[in-house]
This record gives C-alpha cells, structure tokens and sequence, in this order.
DNA sequence: ATTGGTGCAAAGGATTTGCAGTCTA
DNA sequence: TAGACTGCAAATCCTTTGCACCAAT
C-alpha cells in the first residue's frame, strides 16, 4: 500500500539528546527529521525527507527541511554528498566511508572503509586545512 | 579593462582535429568552445564559458554552451566534475588526476596524478563497471 | 531537400528567501 | 516575553526543452 516506510528503529528520547549534544533545539520538526535520518544508515535527498515525513500526515514543511538538513549538516550530523548535480544527498552515516554511485539508478552505495585504500595524501595548499575527503567511483550497468 | 581573458594558445585546426576524432562535426561554435576550454588544463562552468564566448562578441548562445559541453562531455574531449551541487564544472584535463575544491571561493585545484595513491580498490556491485573514479579533497582556509 | 546545429524564450526542478505567525526556553 | 523556528508562497539560479531558422551535404 505504501513504499515509503518509516522505520521507527531509534527512540525520540534518543535524537533528542544527539540534537541537544551539537546545540541543536530539539524541535518536534528536528526530532522528526531525526528519527527518520538515523533509523539507519541511508542515503536521502531533500524531496525524500519530505516524502517520508509526509508520509504520515504533514508535519513539516519543504523550507523547514532543507533549513534542517542544512543545519544538520552543519553541525556534523549528516554529511552531505554531491555526486549529482540535480540533488544533494544527506548521508546518515558519519563515519569515514565512500561511495560508489549507480549512474543508471542516481543511487549511493555505502563502500565499507576497509574495502579502499587511500594511500598518501597530497601536501594541502598553503593556508588550507581539509574538510574531508570523498572518494566516489562512479558505476554502470555492464552490457 | 578586461578580467576575461581568451588565451588562444590553440590553432583552430588542432581543434578541429580533436574534434572530428571524436566524431564531434566542427561547427564554428564549437570550434569557438573548444579553443576556449583546451587553450590550457582548467575547470569552467558553463556560465564562465558562455562570459568568456561572448566577451569577444556573442558567437554562441546560452543553449548552444550546455548543448557544446555536454556533447564534449559525453564524447570524453571534457570531463565533468561534480563538487558544487550549485553548478557543473567541465575539466579540460582528461588525464587521471584528482581535485581539491576550495569551498571558500569555490575553486578547483588539480592534484598532480603522482600525489596521490588509491591503494585497493573494492570489488564493484555484480554487473557493474566502473566509469570513473573521483577523489575530491575538500579544504578550506585555516584560521 | 534532408539532416543536423543553433538561438531564443519559455519551462523545469531544486533550493533559497521574505515575512508573518508560532513555539521554545 | 524574547528570540528562535516554521510555513507558505514567491523568487532565484542552473539547466533543459520546444520550436523555428540556418548551414552543410
């Protein structure tokens, strides 16, 4: 009936405190967005939040979601990554991994970390300090 | 007088040969795009395209500058490079090399191909290939 | 003549913004 | 209550599209 499920796997009580740990007000429309982030480890656009917290009768707006995700993402709380140009993708999982990204589909695939090797690292530019580092191997349907 | 500067450090017939060698038919805009984007190894967007082209007198138009590099793009002349989910870069280094991208003013630097090391790589999805493989340094200046 | 290429303006889609109303602390 | 947050709709920005005109074979 519905493809779209919210996987209730991790307790209000819970995003509240992870919110609260990055100085985050924990707002019911945070908390919200929250549990539908961290119910696992996924890969979601703006439009999919949305959908999903839609889903179960409107209890956030589009702007409320891309000030959120942004917000969350500038506290460290999702990462962000760009590999289309049409959409961002906030990945729950922060720890360090890549991805690789189905051209055909314009979906993520987590790379487990011990699965690549990033050999040395190049000398920053002077005055610069790195953010991250992504490593993305674009994939296709073979013939 | 002029911040746009067209280096027309390639011959007209160069560009044409690069062209027809990848089945590109040599219109006169594109010959245009092209001796903008191999005149030497950069990233420009579509946009900075489209301002350089015209700062010699409008020869292409904004359709024609999307249509050129995404035909280039797909014929492997250019390669574009996903950093800022704001706009496209088009790298006119085809050769193997990685960036960092500058997230304060939004630039892309090259990493010499040598300066950096992709140990293994992991086993792709069942009935993929790999296209291609971006390694993508975010920095940012340091206080 | 036929096919492919170009230009213009309008359409499209993701994201942002302005501002009034609402909630949190 | 004061300041922060939210919602709605309009606005923006990059990119694509539709369609008429032009060019080359």
């Amino acid at each position: 009936m519905e493809n779209i499920v919210k996987t209730q796997a991790i307790a209000k009580s819970d995003v509240i405190t992870m919110l609260k740990e990055r100085d985050i007000t924990p707002t019911q429309q945070r908390v919200e967005i929250a549990q539908i982030l961290f119910a696992k480890p996924q890969h979601l656009s703006a439009d999919q939040v949305l959908a999903i917290v839609n889903a179960e009768g409107a209890v956030a707006s589009k702007a409320t979601i891309y000030n959120t995700l942004g917000l969350f993402a500038k506290k460290g709380l999702v990462r962000e990554v760009i590999v289309d140009p049409t959409k961002v993708f906030y990945d729950s999982n922060i720890n360090n991994h890549h991805h690789f990204f189905d051209m055909d589909n314009g979906e993520l695939i987590d790379i487990a970390n011990d699965h690549i090797e990033l050999g040395k690292l190049p000398a920053l530019p002077d005055g610069t300090v790195a953010e991250g580092v992504d490593v993305i191997i674009r994939i296709r349907k073979s013939d």
